[in-house]
DNA sequence: CTGAAAGCGCTAACAA
DNA sequence: TTGTTAGCGCTTTCAG
């Protein structure tokens, strides 16, 4: 910056000034400056100027997701991008995996290099109490749990309520379930969802859970469909479940009729074609970067908890009848 | 950081001792500082730290894909992540969406925020001789056209003649080609390997490029078999035209054979399943990651170019007849 | 083993 | 409209 400076024959204030969208400076100046700054190849160092300002603001948020490399994520990802760039702002990512020291050590370093906001699938919720100060955060898909945090959520328990009921509308009554770690927030309140529709008729050893990737949940599926009394129909509480226990029917369970969480691509053209509960990433990305953006501009009312549904897309393979 | 080492009893030189692991320092006095430390619940300013270093190192690197929602790219970042952990670095990401402009925004965000390398998918290859500086660049899935850069790529050209060839194979002479646009260098070099494998049977009638989206590969696959003389199968050059030549086979060309480039999820449980040449995108992060800390570690050999294959999956929808 | 002083590149506050 | 001075929070250097 010095060497601008001294290059176009000003003092390193202005050409600072004509870096941070010059206001005051003469237009003529300005332009030896740039000319100055291009013809050095002169970058700002931005660690530097995030120091030195008042609010210490870096300009960075972070994404702390279970697993960019799932599908889901990886879409709210681009709706958070998309969102960010609109505000000119970066964005820093981890995926936690569902481990709590991972997850520490990743809003560790997000903290360290002062980012203005964070926006997280949080898994301990208690670690986060300590991370709150000076920076804004918002929750995706687990609530907030006291802490005073904007969280946005989906309405799992009622979709998958709705998903179950929509099975046993069509005639099943031995109705599997596949799901995620207990210790998930989303798998329980699905599995309650389960539950709800279920009422009277359900039975604890129709129910998987722990279930992390679609082998395991192929695996699971297999079983129960191997079983005594085998359920005639599924219902799996996520994506990674949904594909494994699509594999599981065609293997071994012809005509078991499967609802999934989460939409799939080309679910349409499986046969028979998916019927699923559809969340939609994009829209949660998009809603999460906007709450936070908001209390980045200053938005200091009391935190909010948004509640987004999942819809039912009937395809194909929830209505098969049992028999 | 001053409060701390006040609290500690100590100056603040031992503070940045003991965080930045502590050689040199009594293991009582290194206690009484981390005691302090967690009581104030003090957080090291990165920002500040990297000014002040030798290298001015900031262990943040950053992925410039083409679109993080991808699944492909989404794998990829995955595994680059995976790797940046390993070494103790957080990752910044982009998506440039084969714009210029927004990927010249993007590189001089992340040299702005001082990164000490980046992984990329490059679109302005001229753009990137000026970004060269201070920073160690991996290119993926594009040449380095010269640049001193090293670089990961794929054989698409052959492994997209070895797809042609498998359709040539099985009868079909009339084989549609639906590519993305022509300015992509991988989207060039499947289409050389198709015009390879075609050889006198190459008409241009039967091409179509410029393909963004499922939805537009979707119909130019409509038009195409729509067409007086419509093509026997569709190579369709990477995952979104796949789904897109997918659903317009089913839609209204039942029984045209498909090979896609890239693997999709559940390819094996589409009807008929569906043959394709899957990329690794694990494979291919990786690599380019360990390239890259292989340059931060201090290697200044010549740049680098691995060549990575992709691999055909033979499934079913490649290998039905003409007729 | 420990601390004091200097200064990384920049911007806030003020002075000219 | 422009320049000068101070100092952000840390690490380097060098002295104890």
């Amino acid at each position: 910056m010095r060497d601008v400076a001294d290059a176009a024959g000003v003092g390193v204030m202005t050409v600072s000034r004509v870096i941070n969208g010059a206001v005051g400076v003469r237009p003529s100046t300005a332009e030896r400056v740039r000319e100055a700054i291009t013809r050095l190849g002169y970058q700002l160092n931005h660690a530097a100027s995030t120091l030195r300002r008042r609010n210490h603001g870096s300009m960075v948020i972070a994404l702390l997701v279970d697993d960019i490399a799932n599908p889901f994520y990886a879409a709210l990802a681009g709706a958070v991008e998309e969102e960010a760039r609109g505000h000119g702002f970066t964005v820093l990512f981890g995926s936690a995996k569902e481990d709590r020291l991972r997850e520490r050590e990743l809003v560790a370093a997000f903290t360290a290099h002062r980012v203005d906001g964070l926006i997280a699938v949080p898994t301990d919720t208690e670690m986060w109490r300590d991370a709150l100060t000076g920076v804004a955060v918002v929750f995706v898909d687990r609530p907030a749990n006291g802490l005073p945090v904007d969280a946005v959520l989906v309405d799992g328990r009622t979709a998958a309520a709705r998903g179950v009921r929509h099975l046993l509308e069509h005639g099943h009554s031995r109705i599997g379930y596949l799901g995620d770690l207990a210790s998930i927030w989303t798998a329980r309140q699905r599995l309650q969802g389960y539950r709800d529709a279920m009422g009277e008729a359900f039975d604890p050893e129709l129910v998987r859970q722990g279930l992390r990737d679609a082998a395991s949940a192929e695996q699971a599926a297999v079983e129960l469909l191997g079983s005594a009394r085998p359920p005639t129909a599924l219902f799996a509480a996520n994506d990674l479940i949904t594909i494994g226990a699509v594999r599981a029917v065609a293997a071994c369970g012809e005509g078991t009729a499967v609802v999934g969480f989460d939409d799939i691509v080309l679910a349409d053209r499986l046969s028979p074609p998916l019927t699923v509960l559809a969340q939609d990433p994009v829209e949660i990305g998009t809603t999460a970067a906007r709450l936070l953006f908001a209390r980045l501009d200053g938005d200091d009312s009391p935190s909010r908890e948004v509640l987004l549904p999942a819809t039912l897309v009937v395809r194909g393979s929830g209505e098969s009848r049992p028999g």
